[in-house]
RNA sequence: GCUUGAGUGGUGAAAUUGGCAAACACGCCAGACUUAGGAUCUGGUGCCGAAAGGUUUAAGGGUUCGAGUCCCUUCUCAAGCACCA
């Protein structure tokens, strides 16, 4: 039981939340006397589980930096949305029978209801959720123009298929031959999917990176996955006549090609084989196809590979140079096809070494090396580029093989086009309908079709054993194209769709080309139609997550993806904050598409996020990764439950430095909650009435002293976002509040405000209980006096040889005589002068006196 | 293997960037007020030592009047990349 005038979170929190919602506090508008600030979470996935600490770290992040930046006259926006599609609600939807947007409804609310009751200052107005219509109508609708510019296309090649989840996933999400989600082994199949054309945007994306005030390692890592290598290409012709393209960045090392390898996978591998190597490299070829993924790139193990009988001709040596097979050369690098040079690079070394091939130095450094030498150097044994330096023969040698027509240079991507198609259910679905070709041409040929409005210069097209069929996208007037009911969310067996479990009607189609009316193809219908097939894929999650933030500008615009006036005021976020996971997915993808929408004159900005941070994880109290498995996840909840929102915040924001990953300790949640009950104690008395210490015509000095240090410091740190050593100033400024006999209100009035960002609950109350009108957030932020907090005196430091011996404190304005005079003065001093000899004295103005004896 | 970070009390961590190491908390010890304390307050708390004093930032070396901070070597941990031609 509470008695009266103790701190009593529970309805104190209740009462704000309530009042926070009903005066509209956080709802942002465009205001052209405010300069703007966007503060932008990465939204979360509504999991079933609940908000997690790991969610409340960052959203109190974003929390305090937007109410600082209020209370410094900024006109904050502050928005939350729901990254609604995907798995688990899928797999949820499987076990129960019910439709995922039941699940994921509720999963929304707990959500947000959660995150009221920590007390985040959100515009809820602007909400965001990625599953419904009017918001994903505009992600077809991006799709669409996608597609227009040719960006989107199908293509049937190896992907990576995860049987478990029962879909392909792209390149960024399988991590060590895993899903990124769930961990499932996943395999190589060969099917045609929907991709989009990223690495026309290579570039771009690359030197975008460069201007980012992100975290270098993120950046680091985006740089790497782009991953950009300049190079040639150079033909080698065989004694068969046939032609093989090798990729290299060393085209220097030309002299020093003593084989060529082609990996197993390659297209023309089976024409090169000569007639007495053709078992052999087929049962090689067979053997490599059996190993996974990660048996096949394990560095461990040695290099293996079959000599293919055919000899190709060095284009300018004319020596001949045996081909090889092997599975150290990957198809989806390069051309898949490497010239060997054993002397300057190591994979090509150890082949070398296993199969006895020659190898060539045709590069020397400036000292004796060993092989491989893989440095830069000075031309030996290359003919007239014979002492060239490597990056001179570099261009010299492309150059002259540019010149013979069988060379040029080129810039090979690491990164590769994005594997946009799923398999599953709970996504958005294609706004794309498959005809026969005679219609397709048809459309073409017409003056005008609704279709036309999204139609690509190049068809895309595909070719099975029934014919081939052509992509026609949906017109503006379509969208959005709602999920069809399915007699079951399960997947089907192998690589099918689970929409092709829906109901004919909406699979089977037929389009009227003029006026660009769909209807089932069973249908009666007058007039001219032609017959379709729906696409049945689905996106990937992370489609709707590539733009939800342009999103929260306008929720309910129907024009267009943003309302061109709210974007032009608010532009993009001002700092972004979210965990590393996503450096080379979601950062990437967005990127992608924000400066795809920026070429389309959408968009006043080509980067969308120029600040980013990330906060650190926060473990479980065991120091392990929290998961269900360990049993080591903590709900927020409890802890609001027991010691309130405010603590909740504070202690989350104390354990350390943002950035850091940190273990979460149940103990430490009392030091906080004693700071609050403190906090609270100082300003209301045990019969419930402000206390009578506040309310004195003058502060001591040195509460005034901290009281201002305190400003300054809480409000550098928060624009560094140093928030725990923020709250330990707090924590030195109350305790010198209660040493205080009286405190003036105005002092009162600016603790509460420093603090208000971190536990804003309290703050209002008291706020409100000290008869201050309105709400806490609009109340200017304190202005640091450095007057008040000038010392009268300067403490030196005094130290013989670099040991501290003693301390003195002389008035602030004591010269540097002064102050080596009075430190020689010091008895412990005057021992060590009289054993030895001053040989210097060294004085740093208020700090410190050394003196140097030997 | 490579790249990039990091390593400070029993614990989470601070340290105007080269100037009193351990702020602020947790925990622990002692005390006060209490019928009671899981409330609150006061004091103590890196290590060795009775004290004077000595000593301490993963280990070792260096630069400097002075190093947690800069340089070199080694070790450990974390993250990322991993046959990228």
């Amino acid at each position: 039981m509470l008695k009266t005038g103790e701190y009593d979170f529970k309805s104190i929190e209740a009462r704000w939340h309530a009042f926070w919602a009903e005066k509209k506090t956080f709802e942002a508008n465009i205001d052209f006397n405010k300069k703007k600030y966007w503060v932008l979470d990465m939204f979360p996935y509504p999991s079933g589980a609940g908000l997690h600490v790991g969610h409340v770290e960052g959203y109190t992040a974003t929390d305090i930096i937007g109410r600082y930046k209020r209370a410094n006259g900024f006109n904050v926006l502050h928005a939350m949305g729901w990254d609604a599609f995907g798995l688990p609600a899928e797999q949820h939807a499987i076990s129960t029978g019910l439709h995922p947007s039941i699940n994921t409804q509720n999963n929304i609310d707990n959500f947000r209801q959660q995150m009221q009751r920590i007390g985040l200052g959100i515009d809820w107005r602007r909400e965001v959720n990625t599953t419904q219509p009017k918001y994903f109508r505009w992600t077809q609708w991006i799709f669409l123009q996608l597609f227009k510019h040719g960006l989107a296309y199908v293509d049937k090649k190896p992907v990576w298929w995860c049987p478990e989840l029962g879909t392909v996933l792209a390149n960024e999400e399988v991590i060590d031959g895993k899903s990124e989600r769930g961990h499932y082994p996943v395999e190589r199949r060969s099917l045609l999917q929907w991709v989009l054309r990223i690495t026309a945007y290579g570039d771009k994306l690359l030197k975008g990176v460069e201007n980012l005030d992100w975290p270098e390692a993120t950046k680091r890592q985006q740089t790497a996955w782009i991953g950009r290598s300049e190079g040639g290409l150079i033909r080698f012709k065989t004694e068969s006549g046939a032609s093989l393209e090798v990729f290299t960045t060393r085209p220097d090392t030309f002299f020093g090609v003593s084989f060529i390898a082609i990996a197993p996978e390659h297209p023309l591998l089976a024409q090169l084989v000569s007639a007495d190597q053709q078992t052999c490299v087929q049962d090689y070829c067979k053997q490599v196809a059996a190993k996974s993924d990660l048996e096949r790139t394990d560095l461990a193990k040695n290099k293996t590979g079959v000599f293919t009988g055919t000899y190709a001709i060095h284009p300018l040596t004319s020596e001949r140079i045996p081909i090889w097979v092997s599975d150290y050369i990957l198809m989806h690098h390069g051309t898949g096809v490497v010239m060997g040079v054993p002397a300057h690079d190591e994979r090509d070394f150890e082949f070398a070494q296993t199969y006895h091939l020659p190898v060539k130095q045709v590069i020397q450094g400036s000292e004796e090396s060993p092989l491989p030498f893989c440095s830069e150097g000075t031309l030996v044994n290359s003919g007239e580029f014979s002492a060239l330096s490597t990056q001179e023969a570099r261009k010299a040698i492309l150059k002259r093989l540019g010149d013979a027509g069988i060379g040029q240079t080129t810039v090979q991507y690491k990164l590769h086009d994005w594997l946009f198609s799923r398999q599953r259910y709970w996504g958005e679905p294609f706004p794309i309908i498959w005809v026969k070709e005679t219609d397709y041409k048809r459309l073409e040929g017409l003056k005008t079709s609704p279709f036309q409005e999204f139609l690509p210069q190049k068809p895309i097209a595909y070719t099975t054993s029934s014919g081939t069929v052509y992509a026609v996208p949906l017109t503006s007037k379509h969208l959005p194209l709602t999920l069809p009911e399915v007699s079951s969310y399960k997947p089907n067996q192998g690589a099918t769709t689970v929409l092709q479990n829906a109901d004919s009607k909406w699979l089977h189609v037929k389009l009227n080309l003029v006026t660009g009316e769909i209807l089932p193809a069973d249908g009666q219908a007058e007039g001219d139609w032609i017959e379709g097939t729906r696409e049945t894929n689905t996106m990937p999650q992370w489609a709707g997550s590539c733009w939800y933030y342009l999103r929260y500008l306008s929720p309910d615009f129907e024009e267009g993806i943003v309302d061109p006036k709210e974007v032009a005021y608010w532009k993009t976020p001002d700092i972004y904050v979210g965990g590393a996971e996503h450096a080379v997915l979601h950062l990437l993808y967005a990127r992608f598409w924000h400066q795809f929408l920026f070429d389309l004159g959408l968009l006043p900005t080509s980067e969308p996020f120029i600040k980013l941070f990330h906060p650190g994880i926060i473990l479980g109290p065991d120091g392990n990764k929290m998961s269900k498995s360990l049993g080591n996840v903590v709900n927020p909840n409890t802890v609001i439950d027991e010691y309130g929102a405010d603590s909740l915040r504070l202690y989350e924001m104390f354990l350390g430095p943002l950035e850091a990953s940190k273990p979460w300790s149940l103990q430490n949640v009392e030091g906080v909650y004693r700071f609050l009950k403190k906090v609270w104690r100082e300003f209301i008395d045990i019969e419930g009435q402000i206390s009578k210490k506040i309310g004195g015509d003058t502060d001591e000095p040195t509460f005034e002293k901290v009281l201002h240090e305190t400003i300054a410091k809480v409000t550098e740190d928060i624009d560094n976002l140093r928030f725990n050593t923020a709250i330990s100033q707090l924590m030195i400024c109350v305790n010198q509040m209660q040493k205080a006999k009286k405190i003036t209100k105005p002092s009162a009035r600016i603790f509460l405000q420093l603090l208000a960002p971190f536990a804003p609950h309290i703050c209002e109350e008291l706020w409100e209980r000290l008869g201050e009108q309105g709400s806490i957030v609009d109340a200017p932020w304190p202005q640091f006096d450095p007057s008040k907090c000038i010392h009268t005196e300067a403490k030196y430091v005094v130290q013989v040889n670099g040991k501290v011996r003693d301390e003195i404190s002389l008035p602030m304005d004591a010269s540097q005589e002064e102050v080596i005079e009075a430190a020689k003065r010091i008895s412990k001093v005057i021992s060590y002068l009289e054993k030895g000899t001053l040989v210097k004295t060294i004085y740093v103005p208020k700090r410190l006196v050394n003196f140097v004896v030997r």
